[in-house]
DNA sequence: AGCACGCCGACT
DNA sequence: GTCGGCGTGCTC
C-alpha cells in the first residue's frame, strides 16, 4: 500500500482513498475510495460520480485532502486502459501552473475521447479448420481457396472476396469448416518504415540531417531550431529525425497549424515512410479520435500528425517532438486554457527527457533569440534545392502608382497580371480581409455601422448581403437605408476586402476565370480541396485569398504574387506587428514559382520605406530580424521581457469593465500596463460575452504567475470569467 | 464545466 | 395564477 495514501474508517472497513483529477474547475484533485480489494496507481482512468453524474478522471500522485467521510464516494470503474505515463502528469501539472489555469481543465484537454477508456472490441474472425464440407459446390471452393491462405478473416470480408453472400460462410462455420476466433483491431495506419524511401539530401540538407540524428540518438532533453527560406526542404531534414527515433522503436509527435495538416503533407509522408501518420485534429470522425488515443497509449501507432491538442495525447513512449511552423500564430490557444503549443511542446519534451525541433522558414523573434543565446541548437538551410525558385520581389509605391478611383490594384499589378494572363500562367493576389468592405458608412449623414456588442466596424460580406462583426460574430442583413437617417441607397462601401478584388479583378479581366478563397467560404474545407485542386489543374487564372493562401498549399502553376494591401496589420497595435507581417509576406509569395519559369512577387505598399518593406525587398531577413530583436530589447516586450494578457470575460460588458478597472487599479504603478479595449480582444471572442484584454510586461526573471496571480486577489473576484495568459517563452523555467 | 435551486417578468 | 429567464452555489 502506497506511503502516501490515507485511509478512513469506514463502518468496519477501512477504504483506501485516492486523490483523482477530474474535468472540472476545481483547484485541486477530489478523493475517492478505491472499492474493496480494487487498486489503482496515479495515472489510472477512472469513472467517478460527480453529483448527479458520473464523470472520468484521473487518478493523481501524492496526497489526499481532508474530505468530510460522509462525503467521500466510491470510484465507480477502474478503467482497462494504460495509466497516463508519469511525464504526462507532470507536464499536465505544470501547464496549470504556469497558465494560472485549475489542473483538471488542463487534465480534460488530455481526456478528450471517452469512448477510448475501454479496450478496443475485439473483432470477430473465421479460421479454416481441417474439416471439410459433405457437399462441395462451386460457391464452397471458392470460399475454401480464398481462406486457403491460413489467415484469418471476417464472415463479411471473406464473403465479399469470394464473391459469395455470406449464408454461404454461415453454412461452412456450422459444419465445423471455420472456427470463431477474435482478433485485436489492426492498428489505424500501418507502421512506418525508416528506410522505405529516403530521399536524397543536398549537402546542406545532409548534413543538418545528419545532426538531428546525432540529436535523437542522445535520448536527451534538447531543443533544435530548424530554419531554411521556403523550399530549402527542411521536411526532408527533420523526416530523417523521425526515421532515427522510430527505428529506436519511440513514438513520434509532429505538430502542426491546422491549416497545414493537409492530405499533401500526408502523401509526403506516405512517400517517405510507406505509411501514412495518424492524424489528430478539430474534424476527426469520432470513432477515429476514439483509435488514435487509445492506440497512442498503447504504443501501438508510432507517429502522430496533430493540430496543437496533439500535445495532450496521452503517448506511452514519445521519443520526439517536430514543431512544424513553429512561428505560427496558431500554436495558441486562447480559449479555456490559454496555452502556445510551441512552448508547451518545448516543456513536454523537457519533462519528458527527449528532444525537440522547431522548423520555420520565418521562425519567430522568440526562437532565434534563444537560438542565438544558445539555449536552442541551430540549424540554418541556406540553399534552395531542385528547380524551387523564388520570386523576385518588388515593391509598389502606391503613393507613385496610385490605383484607379474606387479601385485598389495599381495600374504597375494590373499591367503584370495582364502580361501573366497572356501567358496563360496563373495569378494570386492577396489581401488578408475577407469580406467586400472593412467600413459602411452613410454619405448623407457620416453613420458608421457598428457592432452592437463590440463597437468594432461591421464589414460588408456583399455575396451573402450581410454585415458581419470579425471579432464577435454578430450579423445583420445589410439595409437599404440608413438607420440614423432614413435615407435610402447612400450607404458607401469603404475600403477592400478580398470579395471587392474579385469584383475589380473581374472587371479589368472579364475573360479570367476568378476564384476567391477565404475562410468563410460557402462548402467548408471540402469546398476548398476542390477548389484547391482545380487550381492545382489549371483551371483558374486569378486566385484571390486571405491568409489562407499563405499556409500550407503550394501553387505550382503561378508566376504573379500580388500583395494588395501589405501595410494591413502593421499598425494595429500588436507588438508582433511587423514581425507578423514579415513572416505573412515570406509565407504568401513563397506559395508561388513554378520550376522553370521566372516568377514575380509585387507587394503594394504606401510606405515603401518601412523596415519590413525595405528587408523584404531587399531579401535580408537577417537585417530586419536584428532590427525587430532590438527594438523588442528596448521595448521589454518578450522574449527580453514578460508579458501576462489578462482577459476579462463577463456576460454584461459593465461587469466587465468593471472587473477591468479594478484590475489596472490593482497593478502598481510603473509595471508598464496596457490596457486594450473589447475591439482588440481576440477572435475567439465567445458570442455574447464582453472581453477585455490587459496586457501587462514584466522584466525577464520576474515571477509573473505570481505577480498576476497577487493582482488577481487585490482586484474585483467575479466567477469564473477571468482567464490568463503568460506569454513568455518557457525556457526560462525548465 | 454542468446542473439544480431560486427569485422576478409576460403569458397559455 | 404559472412558465421561464439566468444569477448563485456546489460537486469528493
Amino acid at each position: 500500500m502506497a506511503k502516501d495514501s490515507r485511509h478512513i474508517q469506514d463502518g468496519l472497513f477501512a477504504r483506501k482513498v485516492v486523490p483523482v483529477l477530474i474535468p472540472m474547475p476545481a483547484e485541486r484533485a477530489y478523493s475517492y475510495a478505491l472499492p474493496e480489494g480494487q487498486e489503482a496507481v496515479p495515472g489510472q482512468i477512472v469513472q467517478v460520480p460527480l453529483g448527479p453524474r458520473l464523470v472520468p478522471g484521473i487518478v493523481w500522485d501524492g496526497d489526499t485532502d481532508q474530505v468530510d467521510p460522509k462525503k467521500l464516494r466510491e470510484i465507480a470503474q477502474v478503467f482497462d486502459c494504460p495509466p497516463v505515463a508519469a511525464p504526462m502528469r507532470r507536464f499536465i501539472d505544470w501547464v496549470s501552473g504556469y497558465t494560472l489555469t485549475p489542473p483538471g481543465l488542463v487534465a480534460r484537454m488530455a481526456l478528450r475521447a471517452p469512448a477510448a477508456f475501454d479496450p478496443e472490441p475485439m473483432i470477430d474472425a473465421l479460421r479454416l479448420t481441417d474439416a471439410r464440407p459433405e457437399r462441395m459446390t462451386a460457391a464452397r471452393e471458392r470460399v475454401l481457396e480464398q481462406a486457403g491462405d491460413g489467415l484469418a478473416w471476417t464472415r463479411t470480408g471473406l464473403a465479399h472476396a469470394a464473391g459469395v453472400s455470406a449464408s454461404v460462410i454461415d453454412g461452412l462455420s456450422a459444419q465445423g469448416v471455420f472456427e470463431p476466433v477474435r482478433l485485436t483491431p489492426p492498428p489505424v495506419v500501418a507502421a512506418p518504415d525508416p528506410d522505405y524511401q529516403p530521399a536524397r539530401l543536398e549537402p546542406g540538407q545532409a548534413q543538418a540531417a545528419e545532426a538531428l540524428r546525432a540529436t535523437v540518438a542522445e535520448k536527451a532533453f534538447s531543443v533544435t531550431l530548424l530554419d531554411g527560406v521556403t523550399g530549402s526542404g527542411k521536411t526532408e531534414v527533420y523526416f530523417e529525425a523521425i526515421a532515427e527515433t522510430v527505428r529506436a522503436g519511440r513514438q513520434v509527435l509532429i505538430l502542426l497549424p491546422e491549416i497545414a495538416l493537409t492530405a499533401a503533407f500526408l502523401d509526403r509522408f506516405h512517400a517517405r515512410f510507406g505509411a501514412r501518420p495518424a492524424e489528430w485534429h478539430s474534424e476527426l470522425a469520432p470513432r477515429m479520435r476514439e483509435k488514435v488515443w487509445r492506440q497512442a497509449a498503447e504504443n501501438r501507432v508510432s507517429v502522430v500528425a496533430g493540430a496543437r491538442s496533439a500535445l495532450f495525447l496521452p503517448f506511452a513512449d514519445l521519443g520526439l517532438i517536430i514543431v512544424d511552423e513553429e512561428h505560427d500564430p496558431a500554436y495558441k490557444q486562447e480559449d479555456r486554457v490559454f496555452y502556445n503549443a510551441r512552448d508547451m511542446a518545448v516543456v513536454r519534451a523537457r519533462l519528458a527527457d527527449i528532444p525537440t525541433v522547431l522548423a520555420s522558414a520565418t521562425p519567430s523573434i522568440e526562437s532565434r533569440v534563444n537560438a542565438e543565446q544558445g539555449r536552442y541548437r541551430h540549424l540554418k538551410l541556406d540553399s534552395r534545392y531542385a528547380e524551387a525558385v523564388l520570386p523576385d520581389i518588388k515593391l509598389v509605391d502606391l503613393r507613385r502608382h496610385a490605383p484607379a478611383r474606387g479601385g485598389f490594384l495599381s495600374p504597375v499589378l494590373l499591367k503584370a497580371m495582364a502580361e501573366t494572363l497572356e501567358r496563360k500562367e496563373q495569378a494570386l493576389l492577396f489581401l488578408n480581409r475577407r469580406g467586400y468592405a472593412p467600413l459602411t458608412l452613410c454619405r448623407v449623414c457620416g453613420h458608421r455601422f457598428e457592432c452592437p456588442d463590440c463597437s468594432s466596424w461591421l464589414v460588408e460580406h456583399r455575396f451573402r448581403g450581410q454585415l458581419q462583426c470579425h471579432h464577435c460574430g454578430h450579423a445583420e442583413p445589410t439595409p437599404q437605408a440608413c438607420p440614423a437617417c432614413g435615407t435610402l441607397d447612400h450607404l458607401a462601401a469603404c475600403g477592400p476586402g478580398i470579395e471587392r478584388i474579385a469584383e475589380e479583378a473581374d472587371r479589368h479581366f472579364p475573360d479570367a476565370r476568378v476564384i476567391v478563397l477565404s475562410s468563410d467560404m460557402m462548402g467548408g474545407t471540402r469546398r476548398l480541396r476542390i477548389e484547391l485542386e482545380a487550381i492545382a489543374k489549371g483551371e483558374a487564372d486569378i486566385v484571390i485569398g486571405t491568409q489562407l493562401v499563405a499556409k500550407g498549399h503550394n501553387f505550382p502553376l503561378m508566376t504573379l504574387v500580388g500583395v494588395v494591401d501589405a501595410d494591413l496589420g502593421l499598425s494595429n497595435g500588436d507588438p508582433r506587428a511587423a514581425e507578423r507581417t514579415y513572416q505573412l509576406l515570406s509565407q504568401v509569395t513563397g506559395r508561388a514559382g513554378r520550376a522553370g519559369h521566372k516568377s514575380l512577387g509585387l507587394i503594394q505598399t504606401f510606405q515603401p520605406q518601412h523596415p519590413v518593406m525595405q528587408a523584404f525587398a531587399s531579401g535580408e531577413a537577417e537585417t530586419f530580424y536584428a532590427r525587430e530583436t532590438d527594438e523588442r530589447r528596448r521595448a521589454h516586450l518578450p522574449p527580453f521581457g514578460r508579458l501576462a494578457s489578462v482577459i476579462v470575460s463577463a456576460a454584461t460588458r459593465v461587469e466587465a469593465e468593471t472587473h477591468a478597472r479594478g484590475l489596472r487599479a490593482a497593478a502598481p504603478p510603473g509595471q508598464g500596463l496596457m490596457v486594450l479595449g473589447p475591439a482588440e480582444a481576440p477572435l475567439a471572442l465567445i458570442r455574447g460575452r464582453h472581453r477585455f484584454r490587459l496586457l501587462i510586461h514584466g522584466e525577464r526573471g520576474r515571477d509573473m504567475q505570481g505577480f498576476v496571480r497577487e493582482m488577481l486577489a487585490k482586484g474585483p473576484k467575479p466567477r469564473g470569467s477571468l482567464q490568463v495568459q503568460v506569454d513568455i517563452d518557457p525556457q526560462s523555467f525548465l
